[in-house]
DNA sequence: TGTACATCAGTGAACGCGCGTTCACTGATGTAC
DNA sequence: TGTACATCAGTGAACGCGCGTTCACTGATGTAC
């Protein structure tokens, strides 16, 4: 048994990181395999040992933000450790809507960088995708306790995220590009700091 | 000087709105000019007829959504004439997030229906997708007055329209589609319904 | 009014390129003896 | 320990298809006389 088993698992995941940047940036079509072979450094032909498609190696990249250097990660990682989670949902809003988060997509979360995209691709994409999505709620869910509306409020701070990241990402009006994100993450803070037992409606009227 | 210039003008329209539907449902690089000029009634080789690229054809169909039966025109069209703004942003808000508008894309908002396409497009698609921006920000700061804030929340209600409907869309959950959307709305409805003169700080402490 | 003509919107075949996928191969590695 | 071998990750040429674009053409229409 030449090569061992993880010897080819590592080379599966250099396809995916590579892949994953890739999607990112230039979205699915204008990606081609030998693009993200190259990447990896390797060349087109040894693709279909590690997957079937490109369109299967897709929903492996979206998949794959979960377990990397996402977010979680990088704000779990903080020295010291933050324990809060309403400090740790406060970060992850500021980073998400962040300058440095929006100029380098292909680092990022594909939640923001090829949604379009996905909503055309197949089942598995769009399961990856969703699970993407849980993972953020999650984060807020957490942050906002056991709040009658947590998860009401959940929902809105992801709309926000995503919603600011993918129109400043779109237009290119550098004004719209700033004050979009501004204006989602203010809301998004909002939500996480109003206390916890209040409905959003005492407050709306 | 053989057909009138009204002829070429109403096939021309024809390609657009042919161009719109299919690009909204399917994005660019999945839609032929062959399927476009089929849409209208048309054959391949006349397109170059009408515009330079199918590029600038994508720039001209983003672009046409200002024009066409868009939301504007659905909302502003009812009978009788709605002539509070606030009532016919409350009216856009409840529409845009409908699920008649999520199953049609092809008919319906660029905006949420290829972000991540216009964000690799060139100049010309970027810019018509900032003028639909400002279409639907104006339409929500006229119901918001002349708030201080009122710039602040109408990026927010926008960013949350077309944030709820870019994951609804995306994701494959039904519940997801419906609950991201829900709350969303209640949200947008929240911003404009809060007293024009307060703050939404003076709220979110 | 009727007819010949010029224009140009629209047709459909053809070109050329890029890319996903396949395939015969090569050569690095672990194993059996 | 050393050597022959089998495996299979990785290579790169080739295939085939689809699509954007071009081009020579056709024929419907408005105009000049």
């Amino acid at each position: 048994m030449p090569y061992s088993a993880e010897h080819k698992a590592r080379t599966r995941e250099r396809i995916v990181q590579s892949a994953r940047h890739l999607f990112n940036r230039l979205g699915f079509e204008q990606v081609s395999i030998d693009q993200i072979m190259a990447g990896a450094g390797l060349t087109r032909g040894g693709f279909y040992n590690h997957f079937e498609s490109k369109e299967q190696l897709y929903a492996a990249a979206v998949a794959s933000y979960e377990t990397c250097n996402g977010f979680l990660d990088r704000v779990a990682s903080a020295d010291p450790p933050i324990r809060d989670p309403r400090k740790l949902a406060r970060m992850m809003v500021d980073l998400y809507l962040s300058d440095e988060v929006l100029e380098n997509p292909d680092l990022h979360c594909p939640l923001y960088a090829l949604p379009s995209d996905v909503s055309r691709a197949g089942a598995p994409s769009r399961r990856a995708y969703t699970g993407l999505i849980r993972s953020m709620l999650h984060i807020f869910r957490s942050a906002l306790g056991n709040a009658r509306d947590s998860e009401q409020r959940a929902q809105t701070i992801v709309s926000l995220c995503v919603g600011g990241m993918v129109l400043a990402r779109t237009t290119n009006d550098p004004g719209l590009r700033k004050s979009l994100r501004a204006a989602s993450r203010l809301q998004a803070l909002a939500l996480l700091a109003r206390d916890r037992s209040s409905a959003p409606s005492s407050c709306d009227r």
